[in-house]
DNA sequence: CAACCAACTTACTTTATGTAAGTAATTATA
DNA sequence: TATAATTACTTACATAAAGTAAGTTGGTTG
């Protein structure tokens, strides 16, 4: 019946791109280091699913958490080496976006 | 606050991807038209959700549907041209999957 | 005729997401 | 100085999406 099993760390990836924001967050931190409430405003996620969404992908390795012990406290956040690496897949998602997503799909 | 908004295709573009279960039918048809129950076994997903999403991505014209007039009737399912296209960002998944998800993660 | 397969649909449960308000620490404003 | 605002969250609750299992229709096989 089935053609051919998936590989399992192709699954996972697309496991951690289809969860909603996540694609989002990592594209927003393509251009540097960001705030919580910064990211939280640019992308129009709520505090509570933001939240949930950078402990996992700190989790991941994908993102890192940098606290700057100021005062007011700052906390940034910011790709790792593995986060930036999915520049590209970010890039083909744009260049596929532009070529094939029209005004009347939005 | 908001560094910079994000382009509607973009999100639109990443909407679909990150729908579970999308990008791994995609995925499976880039390697030819396939029938329901094919798809159903080759990436575990429920009959429920198969037809949901086979539905939604026809009308988003990424797959085609196909009645061939046999008896008994056969039913494939393909991608069309804009489907095609995402083959590069399918092959990127891939390439980073392969370089960064380890076995510890799965 | 009974069991089986393909391609679904329906009913129901569980999990994920959304919304709103709350909190603690600090800072700005009237 | 009291009041309001900001940042980075968390908690409680409602709704939407996904998972599970069984049922349906049309045709086939033993």
């Amino acid at each position: 019946m089935n053609t051919s099993a998936i590989c399992p760390k192709f699954e996972k990836a697309m496991g951690i791109l289809s969860q909603r924001w996540t694609g989002l967050i990592i594209y927003q931190l393509l251009n540097g280091s960001q705030r919580f409430c910064s990211l939280e405003s640019s992308i129009g996620i709520s505090g509570r699913l933001l939240s949930e969404r950078l402990k996992d992908l700190e989790q991941q390795g994908i993102i890192r958490r940098e606290v700057f012990p100021e005062t007011p406290v700052r906390i940034e956040y910011s790709l790792t080496e593995k986060g930036k690496t999915l520049e590209p897949l970010m890039k083909e998602i744009e260049k596929w976006s532009q070529a094939w997503i029209k005004e009347q799909d939005l």
